[in-house]
DNA sequence: TCGAAAATATTGAACTTTCAACAATTGATG
DNA sequence: CATCAATTGTTGAAAGTTCAATATTTTCGA
């Protein structure tokens, strides 16, 4: 996948300034964190994408394969907010999965409303093929960006996520 | 805005585990960098988006016209880079923009194959409005989150940003 | 226990994004 | 300087997402 890399970068993307450390009246949008974060994201979600792109899967399927490995079954709203997507996508996107034998579903015995998801065995051997590839680009990021910085920016992404949540 | 924040709250929503530090063979999801990303992205782009609706814009808009604010003409390519796009979704975009009268096309008379967007009037009187939003998002964050930790959160982005790039 | 309200998942229509192809212009190379 | 390649932006079709409405089942209060 490394020779995919060129592909993704882009020439023009921004280059971050230093952050001004007191409220600004009117500060670029490189300073707001709103920006930064879509931006790191997408940087981010698209080398995984590129990597992914190895088993023709994108990162959502990923996610839910990897969600579902625990052989547990989640229901369609628990499986929603773990993989970050609303319901309606994600009914569509299980309707894919199910097409391709990779998820199947079975109504929930003691809650009849309820739609239990389950990794078949096609899934789950395609979600280790995945998570390999999903690990490489962890230590990919940790290599090139350092382990001390990569654990300290998931420490602090976490307690932002608790706070904003 | 601060009423709608419920709305945007799910209870099923994922709480991270604490960070592991040596690289583990099969780590959950909440533990992947791409993940705490798209999840802290989510909730973010959510809390502006909530704001942004006091004025019937999406972020993608606030981010245009922000970028465009700065009074000189920017490609489209250029745009799309800046606004985090790609350049088909923006030329639609754009199209939405010139029938909102927020902003408008001019040919590059130096290079006839490019595109120079500006913001109008109405799109500069909206952006400042938008910014107020905008800025109002950022102090809540702060607020509840730390100045300290906004700022090295932010510090640790963009060296992230420019490490992917 | 009955009926209204809440919870869960899906659907169809409207809208948005993406991909691939195209048109126009400029740059580069023989 | 003529042609071929690269750059820039848009378009139409296909695919995906979202919103509002719906159907089903469960919960809860009178």
């Amino acid at each position: 996948m490394q020779q995919m890399q060129h592909l993704i970068h882009s020439s023009r993307t921004i280059k971050s300034q230093p952050v001004a450390r007191s409220p600004r009246p009117n500060p670029p949008i490189t300073e707001h964190l709103a920006y930064l974060l879509a931006q790191a994201n997408r940087e981010i979600n698209r080398q995984l994408e590129a990597r992914l792109r190895d088993e023709g899967v994108p990162v959502e399927q990923w996610r839910i394969l990897k969600v579902l490995s625990d052989g547990k079954g989640h229901s369609m709203g628990d499986l929603a907010d773990e993989v970050l997507l609303n319901h309606p996508t994600l009914t569509k996107m299980i309707d894919r999965m199910v097409s391709d034998a990779l998820v199947y579903r079975v109504q929930d015995p003691d809650d009849r409303r309820k739609v239990l998801m389950y990794s078949s065995e096609r899934g789950k051997a395609l979600t280790q093929r995945l998570n390999a590839l999903a690990l490489s680009q962890e230590a990919h990021i940790a290599e090139n960006y350092g382990d001390k910085a990569t654990a300290e920016l998931k420490r602090l992404l976490e307690s932002l996520i608790d706070a904003a949540t």
